[in-house]
Formats: structure tokens, sequence, C-alpha cells
DNA sequence: AGTAGTTTCATTTTT
DNA sequence: TGAAACTACT
């Protein structure tokens, strides 16, 4: 009998399905992973189990994620697990791995050697400038529109001359524009985001020689989040399986968020037709979250129709209700919050283990100023990356520059920043030029200064300016070429004149956070002098060798970084839903479960109410012990303030998972109408006795006349209410009101004649 | 060229 | 309400 590696640790520590699909034979299998079942841990397994049983070499794997974070945390996993070295396995991004046969395989898609990448800000600033170029007025042709159906053409796998002219207008305006813009990052060697598949899938589709090389290597493709996939993604793979390649789709029908932005669930449904004899594995049981927790999410889930149909369990124990409080408004909630997240605190729980998850960014805004002023640290997910940053992006228009003179959209921006003298007269001129002579920009303000007229010396000094970088900087390491770049293109001087400035505190600590990102980018750019991330593995001929300067490009362009201060600071996190897939924390607020918020107004209108309901299950399941439900009766919204209604989800969630914290006063809804007698919610204030003793959005809480925010009142015409809010002082004070019957009322103070209760 | 005043517009976002 | 983008001054 043959000497078999100990495969033990493959498999210790899976369950009977986890073991089915990390074991299945090499066939098609399509995963399905409900929220906390160990979806990563098979994709992991799987793949070592290919390697260290089936004897399937590393180099032919193929594993495909969407965020970077998840493809070194996979790559890093299996390293644990498996002894031989993987350093030649390609697993990445989609465009990350779209990226990588762009770079190895340049002259047959088409592309110069020296291509660059176009990030989201750049695209759309360039689909600007084509708009005005082609006259197309900003107001007609919205700029975000037109990136965005430029996005969505090329997510379809349409060029321009697929697209059949419908003698549409507007249709025919759009071409005109996805046609310049094509043309535009053409001479410019620039390639966009959607670009990259796009380019990468035509090259496996049309190119034999490619596409057979690729078939013939990639016997295992292996995707994470299927689910997320859009249609060209999809093509991709499957030209890339083809007929001989295996493919194991790991994915939650359950958990597509993001329709909206192209995914198309149904490739999950597709590939069953599209690769024959996939079968399907569940993986049901949970690993994260308390049996009342996840029975709230079944629940929920249930309601909604065409699911590939999933239901988890546990075996850890029903643990606590969860907690549902309706507050007054959006600082009550946020008070709440903050009381809770204390109590866990005072336990022996980290910041960190506290998520506070929102629907929308600006939900953000109260609840920083309620911690703020509890002092408990926090960090809000979803800021400026710093690759993103404007100095940053500043900086790398010139290194990109330096790496290629045609790149226009580094031109337009380097070239005025910091001021020069060259403003939007003279570049309106030099791009006529340039369009007029078919050459770019550097070729235009080379040949054409004389003719811009008096800043035509302006031009001609920065022209100098970039061959003299070039010429003096040739040879050097990337970090000094990085550095010189900053210091002699007046970046730094620029920003060094804000900070000093001292116009007041705002302007100033956000220069010198400028030039602090400035330095950091020169010790970012050390880190790739040796290449080390980039660095062939030699025993695979299909790794790019990459100069440090592109290789550094192309990472600030396809890994926009860490945003903001440091990770490793022990804070309460504050994220929207959609931000938190994939994570998990021991204790989770879920706030503004309201009707027009939560499902959201456009939802409810576009009758998008399944992807909501979906929106809101990731939440619940990424709870590991404790959950918090909240919502607001009134709240600010575009500075208006609106009634709020329990979320519809709430009602859909099995009552018994639930408790309502504390009873609320009065007339409102109650979450579970049906269920709850109304006198229930007749006691009390319902405002924690801090937030009764502090300011509210609507005014104050102490109004004129003795009436304390949320107390119950009686009003000879309209009947009982609760006081929602003051305004005013004196003769003029108004009260506002919300009666059972009549609704909400603006009353004035002085003839409400109100009576407490 | 820089700023102050005005207008507009408001899910969700990774690459 | 408040940010960002745009316009109109100086």
């Amino acid at each position: 009998m043959q000497d078999l590696p100990d495969i033990s640790p493959l498999l210790v520590a899976l369950n009977s399905a986890q073991k089915d699909a990390v074991t299945a034979p090499p066939e098609h299998r399509l995963v399905l992973a409900g929220a906390g079942s160990g979806k990563t841990r098979v994709l992991v397994h799987r793949i070592a189990w290919l390697i260290a049983v089936e004897n399937v070499s590393p180099l032919s794997i193929l594993a495909v994620t969407f965020t970077n974070k998840a493809a070194s945390e996979m790559r890093a996993r299996i390293e644990q697990l498996v002894t031989a070295p993987i350093r030649s396995m390609w697993v990445g991004t989609f465009h990350g791995i779209a990226h990588r046969m762009l770079r190895l395989h340049w002259k047959q898609a088409g592309l110069p050697q020296n291509f660059q990448i176009l990030d989201a800000d750049d695209q759309f600033r360039l689909v600007k400038r084509t708009l005005k170029a082609l006259d197309m007025s900003d107001e007609q042709w919205p700029p975000r529109a037109v990136t965005g159906w430029i996005n969505a053409q090329k997510e379809e796998a349409r060029r321009p001359r697929d697209l059949v002219d419908l003698g549409d207008y507007t249709q025919r305006q759009y071409l005109r524009a996805y046609t310049a813009y094509e043309a535009s990052c053409a001479q410019s060697g620039l390639v966009d985001f959607a670009e990259l598949l796009l380019r990468a899938y035509e090259l496996s589709r049309d190119d034999e020689q490619i596409q057979a090389h690729y078939r013939r290597r990639f016997g295992h493709i292996l995707v994470d989040e299927f689910q997320d996939t859009n249609t060209l993604q999809y093509a991709w793979l499957r030209t890339l399986a083809g007929d001989s390649g295996t493919m194991f789709a790991v994915g939650d029908d359950d958990q597509s968020i993001y329709s909206w932005r192209g995914a198309r669930v149904e490739n999950m449904v597709r590939m069953e037709h599209d690769f024959p004899g996939t079968e399907v594995v569940r993986l049901e049981q949970n690993y994260r979250s308390t049996g009342t927790i996840l029975k709230a999410a079944n629940g929920l889930i249930a309601r909604n129709t065409n699911r590939l149909g999933k239901n988890l369990w546990t075996d850890v124990g029903d643990g606590e209700a969860i907690q549902l409080y309706a507050a007054f408004n959006e600082y009550d909630e946020a008070e709440f919050v903050a009381g809770r997240l204390r109590e866990h605190l005072d336990g022996r729980c980290r910041h960190a283990d506290l998520a506070i998850l929102y629907r929308s960014n600006a939900q953000s805004r109260v609840l920083e100023e309620i911690l703020i002023r509890a002092r408990i640290p926090y960090r809000i997910y979803g800021g400026l990356r710093f690759f993103e940053r404007q100095e940053i992006k500043d900086a790398l228009a010139y290194l990109r520059l330096l790496h290629n003179r045609h790149d226009d959209s580094s031109f337009e921006r380097a070239v005025n920043t910091p001021a020069r003298g060259i403003g939007a007269t003279t570049m309106d001129r030099l791009r006529h030029i340039a369009r007029a002579s078919e050459v770019s920009l550097w070729t235009a303000a080379r040949n054409a200064a004389g003719q811009l007229g008096r800043s035509g010396a302006n031009v001609g000094r920065f022209v100098q300016f970039i061959e003299d970088l070039h010429a003096q900087t040739a040879g050097q390491a990337l970090s000094a070429v990085t550095e010189q770049v900053i210091a002699r293109s007046g970046l730094r001087e620029h920003f060094r004149k804000v900070a000093g400035s001292g116009a007041g505190s705002g302007r100033g600590d956000q220069a010198e956070g400028r030039l602090e990102n400035l330095d950091e980018l020169v010790s970012a750019a050390r880190s790739f002098e040796s290449d080390a991330s980039a660095r062939p593995a030699a025993e695979d001929p299909d790794m790019p060798v990459l100069d440090p300067l592109t290789a550094f490009l192309t990472h600030a362009a396809l890994e926009a970084g860490e945003e903001q201060a440091g990770p490793g600071e022990d804070c309460v996190q504050l994220m929207t839903l959609h931000a938190a897939k994939g994570l998990e924390f021991p204790v989770v607020f879920i706030v503004g479960v309201e009707n027009g918020l939560f499902p959201s107004m456009r939802a409810v209108d576009e009758g998008n109410l399944e992807e909501e309901r979906r929106l809101f299950y990731v939440g619940i399941t990424r709870a590991r012990r404790r959950l918090y439900l909240s919502y607001a009766e009134l709240r600010r919204v575009h500075g208006v303030e609106q009634i709020g209604a329990p979320s519809l989800f709430l009602k859909e969630v099995p009552p018994e998972c639930v408790m309502e914290t504390r009873p609320r006063t009065g007339v409102l809804r109650p979450a579970f109408g049906t269920r709850e007698p109304q006198g229930a919610y007749g006691r009390g204030s319902g405002l924690t006795p801090g937030a009764a003793a502090r300011r509210t959005a609507a005014g104050r809480d102490h109004g004129p006349g003795g009436f304390r925010l949320g107390q119950r009142v009686q009003h000879a015409k309209f009947g009982e209410g609760t006081i929602l809010g003051f305004d005013g002082d004196g003769d003029r004070a108004q009260i506002e009101v919300r009666f059972r019957d009549a609704g909400v009322k603006r009353l004035m103070l002085g003839f409400a004649n109100l009576r407490g209760m």
C-alpha cells in the first residue's frame, strides 16, 4: 500500500456536510453555505485536500474572491494547512487575476505594455471630460449616469459595436460617449476596473492559444461568494473552465445584497445547467450565533420567495432574547446604544466585540456624537482609503506621468496641482489642439506651447519639469523617486503652506494630515523597491515580472489600502450593513429599523423588498451572542423631522425571539401590533433616565409649562397623545404631540390647553 | 487663484 | 441638515 499523507488535520474539524464538500471527487460542486457555516473553511480545506490527497499541483488551481482581504486570508489559511509551497498558486480577486493575465498577454490583449489602471474616481473624471469634449451637457447627460451605463455595458460584455442602434436618441448619445471614452482610454493606455475583466474575458474567449493554455493549466477553479458574481465574471469563469475544468463554487443566495451593482444570484442556478453534473452541497449548521438569533434570521428570510432553500441550525442553545428598543428619536436611539455598550464594556467585553450596523452612512453622525460624549472609542468603516486620498492621487499622477507621458488622465491632474498658472482656458485650448491632431496632451503641450498665449510658457515649464524629473530620477529607487516628486512638484510646499496658514483649526489640521500621508506614501513606495509582493515564483512562468513602479501603481489602484487610523486600537465598530457582510461580532446593534429607512424608501418604491430583507438577514446573522434592534419614532431626515414606523421586517421576526426592552409610551403603532395589548404601552415616559436629561433633536426635552418629552397628555378635541417635542419660547412656544387618533399635531402651547396624565 | 456665497442633492460599494 | 459641487466675485 502506498504511503498516504496524513490527512487527518484536513478533516478533523469538519462536520459531515463540510466533509462531503471537501472530499468530493473532482467534479463540479455548488456549496450552498449559510451564514456562519464555515464556508471559508470548506474552501480552504478543499484546496488543501486537492493538493494533499488528490495530488493536484498548486499550479493548476485557480481560487477567486472578490476582495483582497478574502484572498489574502485564504492564502494564509491554506499555507497553514499544507506543507507544499503554494506561492505559485493563483489566488486572487477577479480583478487581480484579470490584471495578471493582461500583464502577461498585453500584446494579445491589444494593450500597451505599460498600461495603467483607472480607479472609479479616475474613470468618473475621464468620462466627465469626455462628455465635455463631445459637448454633452452635464444636466442632460449626468456623468454619473453615463459612467454607470458604460460599466453596465461592460459587465454584460457589450462593446460599442455590439450595441444595436435602436434609433433612440438617448441610446445614441450614450453610445457616442462610450465610444469616445474607449478611445481616450486607448490613447492614454488606461484600463478601468470593468475593462480589466472584459479584456481578460475576451482574451480567454477569443485567443485560442491562451484559452487552451489556461484550460490546460487550471483543472480546478474555486470561487468564493459566488452569489456576487456578475454576468461578465460568470462568463469568464465558464470560458476558463471549458469542458475539463472543475468548478467549486461557494455562495449563499440569501446573502445576495449587491444586485444593484450587477451581481446575479441567478448564476447559482445557471451553474447547475452550464456545468453538467453539478452537485449541490448544503452547509446549514451554524457555528456563530445562538439559537434565538438563528431562529429570528430563519423566520425572516423564509418570507422571501425563490430561495434555493436552506435552514440554519445550531446545537449551542438559545441564548438571550433579541432586544428591541423603540426610541423617540435618533438621539434617544443613540443614547440607548451607548447605554448598552457601557453595560457590555463594564462586563469583560472588548470594544472591538461590539458593532453598530446601520442602513445608510448618514446615520453614523448622531451615533458618533453620542459616542464621543460618552467617551467610547469607536471606528467607522468605509471612509476614504489611503490611495484614494486627494494628496496621494496627486502625487501618484506625477509617478504615472513619469511612467507614461501620454497618460492624459494623469497629465490633467498633475499639470496644475499645485497651481502653475495653467488654468481652464489654457487647458481647453490644449485639449482642442490635442484632439485636432489626435495626440496626447503631452505631445500637444510639447509641440504647441507657443500657440497657448501667455500661459504657453507655463506649459513649457511644466513639460521641462517632467523631463528633468525623469532624467534626474532615472535609476533611482522608487521611494527616492517618490520623495523627489513630492518635493519638486511643489506638493509638499503647497500643503505646508495651508497647514501653516493657521486658518482656524479645520483646514490646517487637514493639511497636516496630508503632509503625513505624503510621507507615508514614500514609505509605502519603499516596500515595493524589492518588488517582493510581485516576485515571480521560480516554478511558475505565468507570473508576470513587474518593475517596482508598475507594481506600486497597480497596487495603488487595485488595493486602495487601509482606511484611516489604526485598526490596532480597540474600538467599537460602526459600519453599514453592507460593509458588515462576512464579519461577525459577539454583540451587534442594528439601528434605524424603520420603514422608509430599512427597508429604504427606494427599495419599497421599486418593490425590491427581498434584497432588503436579505440585508437584514445578513445583519442579524453577524451577531454571535447578543443582538439589539432599535428604531426611532421621530427622525430628522435631510433636515426634516419625519415620523417613523417600525420596519415591516420586525413583524416578520418570530415574536418569541424578541423582547422589547421597555414599554414604550403611548399610542404609537407597536412593532407587534396584533400581539401586544395597547395598555402595555401606557406606562412611564419611555425615556432612558439619561435621555430625559438631555436635549433631543426635536428641541428641548423640557418644555414650557412643565411638560416632559414623552409625557402623555390629554387634549379637549384630539384626545390622548404623547409629547414628541417642543419648539420656540414664550408666546410662540409650540408643542408637538402625537395623538392616538388624530395623528401628530403641532400646537401653540398657550392655546392647546393640554392636561398632563 | 483662491474664497465666499449659492445651489443641489441626498442607499448600499469593491475592484 | 450638511456636504459637495458649482458660480461669482475680488
